[in-house]
DNA sequence: AATGAATGAGTTTTCATTCAT
DNA sequence: TATGAATGAAAACTCATTCAT
């Protein structure tokens, strides 16, 4: 190893460096505990020493990260909607049709579920659900009104009420990926044919199913 | 503080004999209480003390009537699937065609929130909101998959995935009621037409909106 | 017993009752505790812990009288000062010449000093004085000043500074009393003597002193 | 936060071979920082955090220097026993009567309290009056009392005692000067003028006073 | 030597539940 | 049966000190 550069002045802002790493790596390791406690145990009944505890670090260190159980539940949320949002709001500007616009925001959603199925679970099943909606995460929702404001205006939609028709979307999205995600295998692809369908052309439209709670794609 | 005089079983002289009166409405200061209290800071940060304080009861009495949170949380869940679940199932079962199931179940959920909106909803004071779904509608939409299924075997409906279908009907409901309470005045009328409309017809059926964010049949 | 008068209509707020009883006495144990603490480790080193363990009483019991090691701080000193202010005061309002005003103000708070010596030291000799005045022992400070004015008033005194008299008073009180305690047997009149003479004549008519650190009264 | 180039001993790059500078440099920064804080919160309630905060260094330098909180005390006490100290007792020596030695002691110190503020008293947010006696001010009035014993030596004060008479000096010098820095302008003359015309005279040699609370040398 | 994150023992605080009145 | 203070186990949080970089 050649250490010649690193004699003489400090390479101070060079090099991320071992402590910034193990920096970043901690604060994804709590992160990843949280998830997995509150998918496990929800929200609620979750405190601070079991994420702790599903991590190897030492108590005292979860507050050099987070100052509650609160903020890294949010620090989750923004994380996921981070990832998300974009890549929606890019889908549904290429949209020509109402199909398009419809489809391509359950499809990306759905996958997305699927593929990160314990972030989306901070819930228990059996016990309460909760929703905390962050800014990050309102921020999203609200993407998604824009979004259909400017595809009425280009007249892809009739002029309806864009605010009701978000957050019947929004209801779907979240209630229709939880059922998908009690089924195995996963099937989003079914799951956005389902919702897709119903908002183009309602209940009549709906595709066959073999038998309630099964996948026609999986039948 | 003293509060001696502003606590105590309420009418400790009350007529004699009427002692069983006594312990119901006890029961029913807790029940109500919890409710309340569920509904503002969520199931997992409710602590029985909460609950208590919110009656003019003293914390041991609660111990009278329920062996812990959780069990006033069943209870209440059992209380309401006395109270609205019939009245649900009972206007789904009269339905004859698929608008008349839809319709009803929206607009008597829409009413219910509308009517009864702190149950539904609340604001907690650092601006986050929090949701929580109360046992009372928990169980409702449990019936209504149920319901759902027992319209397919009449034929009603195409045998569609009914547990989408409710997942769905659900998502909506929650969501545009979430949405109606923004709105002055609240028309439950109006969000139940337009939910009704999108599952009948899906969004080309939608009603026109002479402006976003507002009821057509308030304007 | 004749228990006929506790039939009917409970006598909810007569006699003390136990309960009431047993509340005070706990009171007490604590705020003893605490004085017997902060005298042995000093405010600063003084843990709620260690106040509670100085109790038979279970650690969350304390935080069913205090908020904190601070509120039963203050909670002693208004104790203290509720005592003696009236006693000072009433003896100053008699003084017919300075040399009694003087000498009341000093005998009394010394003798006060030396039975109730507990009270007067929080405080750890080796290291660290701390002086916490609150409001009820400021409002004694200042009830001093008004009693000098008014001595002025009554030409009792000359046209001095009160103000500064009355910070002269309170200091010499409380330092002499601190080194009053380290001597045994406490002799509050010899103190009185030495800080009254110093008052009324300067230090060249401070009594003799056999040897320094000593009470001539007592040598 | 990337506080990176906040940081950092302060001249990495400084002349070669002048790192004993910094040594020391850095130590005096830990001391001031010290100084302040325990001035500001107390002994009991300032943490070594507290300290390093107050400071560019970082916590782990802190134990380069010292080995506690208790340690760095005790440097201030050692350090300002080198600086003021001396110069009271060098004074105090050369007084060849009781006005001079009274004088200026009281002279040297208010005007060191009136210089040096910060270091005398602070007022914390919740308004609660906390003093801490300095470890300089501790020291030196320690001294006083052997000066005290050298003068009686001498006979230049009468054979009285010293003990109490330094506490008497010690509680006025506080007391005044708290009051003192309530005024402005800050008046050390005047202050040290009315504590010495105190213990040379007693009350009835107090200075006139055109209105209390008024420095008569300012008026 | 300086750095600053990690550690974990110790402290503060909460709260479900008990129990004497 | 109602009361509400006491209990103590458990949670939340702090901070002196260590140690890899």
């Amino acid at each position: 190893m050649d250490t010649t550069l690193l004699k003489g002045p400090l390479p101070r802002v060079a090099v991320p460096g071992k402590r910034e790493q193990t920096k970043i790596q901690n604060r994804q390791l709590i992160l990843d505990a949280a998830r997995q406690v509150f998918a496990e145990l929800g929200y609620g009944a979750t405190t601070v020493r079991d994420i702790i505890r599903a991590t190897p670090l030492a108590s005292g260190t979860f507050y050099n990260y987070f100052k509650s159980k609160e903020e890294v539940f949010q620090a989750i949320r923004d994380e996921v909607a981070l990832a998300i949002r974009p890549r929606l709001h890019e889908e549904r500007m290429k949209a020509t049709t109402v199909e398009e616009f419809i489809s391509c925001t359950f499809r990306t959603f759905f996958e997305f579920v699927a593929v990160d199925r314990v972030n989306f679970r901070t819930i228990r099943p059996d016990a309460t659900r909760v929703r905390m909606d962050t800014p990050e995460v309102i921020a999203g929702f609200e993407e998604l009104r824009t979004d259909i404001e400017a595809a009425i205006a280009k007249d892809l939609f009739p002029k309806i009420d864009a605010d009701y028709l978000m957050a019947a979307i929004v209801g779907v999205a979240f209630e229709v990926a939880e059922r998908m995600l009690t089924r195995e295998p996963h099937n989003p692809i079914a799951a956005a044919a389902f919702a897709t369908a119903l908002f183009i052309g309602g209940v009549r439209a709906l595709p066959y199913s073999a038998e309630p709670g099964v996948d026609t794609e999986t039948a």
